[in-house]
DNA sequence: AATAGAGTAGGGCGAGTGTCCTAATTCGTC
DNA sequence: GACGAATTAGGACACTCGCCCTACTCTATT
């Protein structure tokens, strides 16, 4: 295994730091305590600190992307993956508690700066959504795919910023089940739908 | 009608700046140069950049109090009233989509800063909260009320965040039309329910 | 041992920040 | 018109920021 270099040590703290108190609250100094470096290095592995972020963003979304793919693995059924993306929830509870959706905030944050960055940000959501909708495509559901995919991220993002603003999260429990059972509905109705059409085409066949 | 003071301009400046452009990212420059003030002088009116944030909290709760006191009276049925909540997403629509929830978004960023003001800012969550739940009460729900009431903010959170992020005003209008369906969903099950304890009353009695 | 290049340390620069002070101005009251 | 209080203007302050430069150290190669 290829051993971390100071540049990838950079971007994680940054990654972190940005994420707990937010891309502008966060300075040169801050990066350099944590990394243990002098504050004069980082011009040797980033000329600015837009430098650093969009190198966070492409940690993030080759990250993602990994996640998304292993989850393409594992999970068999569609509805099991997208049951996966519905878990973060559970399983990042304490730091969403503290600090909301990392990418959820990161994208409010940089649109308020009105940051060069915000259309990379963006693009977090961006693979979310066309995997979700992949999912739900898959389910059956071809017509609505990316309004159920766009409606799935919106109740996530809702979720993170109250369980950050009340510090409850047993609310997130609560939506998270919400969310399942909304999930095992459309699942229903989509097996319900082909069944249908299959029948119907039987009918034709006659 | 009394005529507003130069402190009563500032708040509003900050008001606007604040949300726009977060508080952080906020000068009191950027203050001075809207309220067209010599920057020296508002130490005359506020000493620090805190206790503005302190006013414009403060007058933003007074302003929703007002609101929603409206809201009781304009509205004679509770399901009126929470269907006004959720077409603010609609009103305010154009401002949503480029800056998100002004109350969300300055939550996230006061958790972030770690700002001593985050709990009176999250008072504003809590006035939302309180009234919706007394809304859903009203309507039969009184077990599930507060529940009721988080999940309507959450997907009001939701949408903004991502009407923000994919600068999407048709997915708003989507995501209010299904909220509106869902409130029309609990009414009916709340009056069935209503229905039934009085038929089962009716038997008792007899 | 000598050299080149990668990586690091420390500090300086100008700009911008929140805060604070003081002199000037405006305004209502006698 | 004079006086005192309320309000304002302009600038000084100490500090932090992102950014940049240069001298130094380490390591691998010859």
């Amino acid at each position: 295994m290829s051993e971390k270099t100071t540049r990838d040590h950079i971007v994680e703290a940054a990654d972190q730091l940005f994420y707990r108190h937010g891309y502008e609250h966060t300075s040169f100094s801050d990066i350099a305590d944590v990394v243990q470096i002098s504050r004069g290095n980082f011009y040797y592995h980033f000329r600015t600190k837009d430098e650093i972020l969009d190198a966070v963003i492409d940690a993030r979304l080759a990250n993602t992307r990994k996640m998304l793919e292993r989850w393409e693995i594992e999970g068999k059924h569609p509805a099991d993956r997208i049951r996966s993306f519905i878990h973060i929830l559970i399983a990042n509870r304490a730091d969403i508690k503290r600090f909301g959706c990392p990418v959820g905030t990161l994208c409010t944050e940089l649109a308020k700066l009105n940051h060069a960055s915000q259309r990379e940000a963006n693009k977090l959501f961006a693979l979310f959504r066309t995997w979700l909708r992949r999912q739900f495509t898959l389910l059956g559901h071809e017509a609505d795919a990316d309004a159920l995919a766009m409606h799935l991220l919106a109740r996530s993002q809702g979720v993170a910023t109250l369980a950050s603003a009340f510090h409850d999260e047993k609310f997130i429990k609560q939506e998270v089940k919400q969310m399942c059972d909304w999930l095992s509905s459309c699942t229903e109705r989509a097996a319900r739908k082909a069944h249908d059409e299959h029948s119907a085409g039987e009918r034709v066949r006659r």
